[in-house]
DNA sequence: TTGTGTATCGGAATCGATTTAGCAAAAGAA
DNA sequence: TTCTTTTGCTAAATCGATTCCGATACACAA
């Protein structure tokens, strides 16, 4: 391994000074054409790169955002993801990425160590355990300190930041619509993420459809809970006892499991059974039968949250507004609902 | 928003030196225990934190590792990430993480970015564009330049670096193994991959095993493809005309596409037709039938990547001999194949 | 001859931290 | 009293780059 060249060692190679050389290469007026050329000639030949950390220590700033992710396993997630880094990278930034694992502590360390000048600012979705116990201090800390954050997803109102949502409670009601023009009667409505902000809307938008539609809402058609385990038992229990022919499924294990158990049930999918879920159109597809979805548009919304980000990090304006833009979802039918 | 604290701010309200400050607040005992106290009640009023640029610098390394990965909506490499992020978090290690989308220019454009003093070290699987083109200068030249890689699964020969692999020919073999101790005589062998070199292996795998069980090999049997479009008319055609009793998939498409292509050609899995395949093991147990699989130990594998960067990083040596780990992996039988 | 302008380059400050070397003052020893 | 040691702090160098402010030298005009 050969050291790698600085300014210093081209200068004194050349016998000329460090500013030259710098002035050189950023190719200034102040410098003469041959002066330039030698130098220029000579940087590359010896490989020379700025060490982006003295320009990081010059300049305040980073060009990198910190992304944090409740579980990348969860591929709503991953592909939210994919949308932040081909926006950073289109834009010259490069992306540190944590996994909260849905772990307060963790979150909360995450944004302690990277708020100290190695990132210019923060895309996340907050982690369930900070939700659940309605903690976001350590968030509203880091914005004090100067440091941006985006939200997407799983949002607060208790936090003024920009936000990147899903219009969960319009999907929510246009997908029980959906089952009830299919003619559904009995439709059951599973959520194994009850604990979530999302969770929550979703299934105020399965209340409000069934509402408008002036159908009673029958709660022994109902799971909301907030661990798979729990989940299946209480779900099956539902599927064998009443004569439910239609499902709506709050997130993907809901969803996943609600064709599982009505298969093993022996109810015919969509004959006597229609299922529309929230989940990953890649493994909804390779389901048999596929499951018809409420797909969420996860590059965009993340290519909407790195944009907001970006926007104001190299915004002059001191107090830009926050916004809080929606990305629409869009019902996918697929074989698990019937043709209208 | 409030100017971030510094040594030099602080200093100069207290009127001490700035090194005053830097020792006192890193516990020196060159200096009195009552500057001390003072001096850190104030840094911890004023919520100093040490600029790690500044640090970076000095130190002349970030603590942080670069991952490429071919992409992330890919199960494997999610839980490998997973395992990276774990071990360079509990070690003190940021993870920056991009997406090469199996593009050789990518690959290179993101090596060169981060090898500048951004990061210390790589850790990354070959894309398939880089490895169809078997162009690997990119990664030499970033390791010559003193900057250190570790590869995992897709890994190349030509590069001396160090590896993390699973012993796909073994695997396979097994794999192939248990079909055959199954009792299944016409075993057809699915690949939608065979551009890479896990593929080739795997496949080579398969064809060793039948070989040793004097079984001999059939291409009417075989798809070798490296296009999911291009892989199912041909496995649909094999599974029409073919009297097939067994199947190995050597990836996750291939792997649903014959549980999917085999339930609608009317075969009943497993009575009359045994399914093994590498894929991911949440999902494999969401399908009906749930999928035996090669797992493949994803975190596993991102942890001893990460583990074998960061001995690297912090060695005193500058000569460690480059080391090839294999993470064994493990034949998962659910449903998609009979009990022995 | 002196002053002004221009072309080309060097010196030094700066970013934020650590760390070595050195300087006083106080305390102890001869 | 004088010399040495210890204590507690400061000054300055350093990491790698940029950039403002001079500083030459030469050409040209007054």
């Amino acid at each position: 391994m050969k050291a790698k060249a600085t300014l210093k060692q081209i200068a004194k190679e050349l016998h000329v000074s460090v500013s030259t050389v710098s002035k050189a290469l950023n190719d200034s007026p102040e410098i003469s054409e041959q002066t330039k050329q030698k130098v220029q000639e000579y940087a590359k030949l010896k490989n020379y790169k700025p060490n982006v950390i003295g320009l990081n220590l010059k300049n305040r700033k980073t060009k990198t955002i910190g992304v944090i992710i409740p579980n990348i396993l969860n591929s709503f997630f991953a592909k939210v993801f994919t949308g932040i880094e081909k926006v950073a990278e289109a834009r010259g930034y490069n992306v540190i990425t944590c996994i909260s694992n849905e772990n307060l502590e963790k979150e909360a360390h995450t944004l302690e160590m990277l708020s100290n000048g190695t990132i210019d600012g923060f895309i996340l979705s907050i982690s369930e355990e900070a939700q659940k116990l309605q903690e976001y201090s350590h968030l509203k800390d880091v914005i004090n300190e100067g440091t941006p954050i985006v939200m997407f997803d799983r949002v607060c109102d208790q936090v003024a930041c920009d936000k990147v949502i899903v219009d969960d409670l319009d999907s929510s009601i246009d997908a029980t619509q959906h089952l009830i023009n299919l003619g559904c009667k009995r439709i059951a409505l599973f959520s194994s993420i009850d604990n979530l902000s999302v969770g929550k809307l979703r299934a105020q938008g399965y209340m409000d459809c069934l509402h408008k539609n002036n159908i009673t809402i029958q709660n022994e058609l109902i799971v909301l809970t907030d661990s798979e385990a729990d989940f299946d038992a209480k779900a099956l229990a539902i599927l064998s006892d009443q004569k439910v022919d239609g499902i709506f499924a709050l997130d993907e294990h809901a969803s996943v499991s609600a064709i599982k158990l009505g298969l093993k049930l022996g109810f015919t999918i969509p004959e006597n059974l229609s299922v529309i879920g929230f989940a990953d159109g890649v493994w909804s597809r390779r389901l048999s039968p596929s499951l018809s979805t409420v797909s969420q548009h996860g590059p965009e919304i993340g290519a909407a949250a790195a944009e907001l980000l970006i926007d104001r990090l190299e915004s002059k304006e001191e107090h830009l507004p926050f916004v809080t833009s929606v990305v629409k979802t869009e019902l996918r039918k697929r074989e698990s609902t019937r043709k209208l």
